[in-house]
DNA sequence: CTCACTAATCTTGTATACAAGATTTTCTTG
DNA sequence: CAAGAAAATCTTGTATACAAGATTAGTGAG
């Protein structure tokens, strides 16, 4: 299974960092040269791909990379903020000590990487381990991990979304609020921060306007 | 795509109403010459069917029937019950005439097929329209077609309780309050019986060891 | 009888030849 | 030159032969 997963991995990768660009055509003899192996295994690959829509099956015509759909964006967003209003309720009754200084070393380690050029990676990459720890500690990676098979279209407009326009820096300060409230228990400002910190912006038509060549067209 | 989409649905409604029991073995050859078509399509199914963990694959051994996971379960009413309690808060502000009346005629129509004996799948399709109309009149079919994907555990754990305690009657009548709490605009309400609703007797120790044979012994 | 080893027979995993539809190119005809 | 038809060449879909690991049956030694 490693080598099939490890071409998973490639190609999420370079999907989700807009490497491979939406529209993109995979043609699976071109992969099948490109990792030297054969289409059947590939096949399987392409077929996984599909059904967590990192792409698109034209059935005898070709697979290719789906684009951004904005309502599936929304969808998420939605389904997060109203998860993590009420796991935040959950933690904030039964967090523990070492939860909480796990809690503050990745917010630590994600300040470090903001004034770095080029880092968004990293930054992104603590920013999703910021949210993981709050459901692991609450007893709710299940659903994390759940929501994670769902998530390439959020992933690659999050990341369109902070490429225009710098804000990491309110992200971060966000995520301390977030923290700040969690310790002093004050249960009723969590939920409109999460909802600001998760679905703003999102019916940005500035967005659709600049990144419209990576968009779904539909509707 | 039609012929594998067939075998699909076959296969997952068989699973779906125990018809195959957890544990039961489904070999690729057996199968393909049950639906008479070659090993590739059918592989093809079989993957799709452990993604959405209706078998388990264990590599050159075979395909298996998964056991119910009840922490999958526990998971997946936490999800639900927080979500669709947040899409009736939606829902008490602008929830269309047409909409109740939608609910309603799923209502009665329930009611009509609990007396009738051997008509549980009648009374659990309508349970699923039920909850699905909400979905959709608060604009979240999305979300609800995202669970229905990792949805097998409690499907299967829903049916075995209900032929176990014959609960339809309380069931139907917590569906006619919560139209009617709706109505009212009563949201404080709403909470604790969709909680009640979804997540009652979910660690009921009478239940694991009555069907001890179709759980997942895992943890 | 019991245990260990071997061989046969399961299983899925992979490569590949061929089928069939979609597209593109080329060639013929006006 | 233009337009349309035909053919070549793409694409994925399917069937099948073979590879390789896992299990089981059987056989022989003690």
């Amino acid at each position: 299974m490693s080598i099939k997963a490890e071409i998973m991995n490639t190609l999420k990768h370079e999907i989700l960092t807009l490497s491979l660009k939406p529209g993109t055509i995979l043609s699976e003899t071109a992969l099948s040269e490109r990792f030297q192996i054969s289409r059947t295994p590939l096949r399987d690959v392409l077929k996984q791909l599909a059904l967590e829509s990192y792409t698109d099956i034209y059935p005898k015509k070709g697979n290719m990379v789906s684009y951004i759909d904005l309502e599936s964006v929304e969808q998420i967003t939605y389904l997060r903020s109203t998860l993590e209003k009420e796991i935040l309720k959950d933690l904030s009754s039964q967090l523990l000590l070492t939860g909480l200084h796990e809690l503050k070393e990745i917010l630590e380690r994600q300040k470090e990487v903001i004034g770095k050029e080029n880092d968004i990676d990293s930054f992104l990459n603590l920013d999703d381990a910021f949210h993981r720890a709050m459901y692991r500690l609450a007893g709710r990676e299940f659903l994390w991990n759940l929501i994670q098979q769902s998530n390439v279209h959020y992933l690659r407009y999050r990341r369109l979304h902070m490429l225009k326009t710098e804000k990491l820096e309110g992200i971060w300060k966000e995520h301390q609020t977030l923290l700040e409230l969690l310790v002093h228990k004050e249960t009723e400002k969590i939920g409109p921060l999460i909802h600001h910190h998760l679905r703003e912006d999102i019916h940005s038509l500035d967005f659709q306007e600049n990144f419209s060549e990576y968009l779904s067209k539909g509707v």
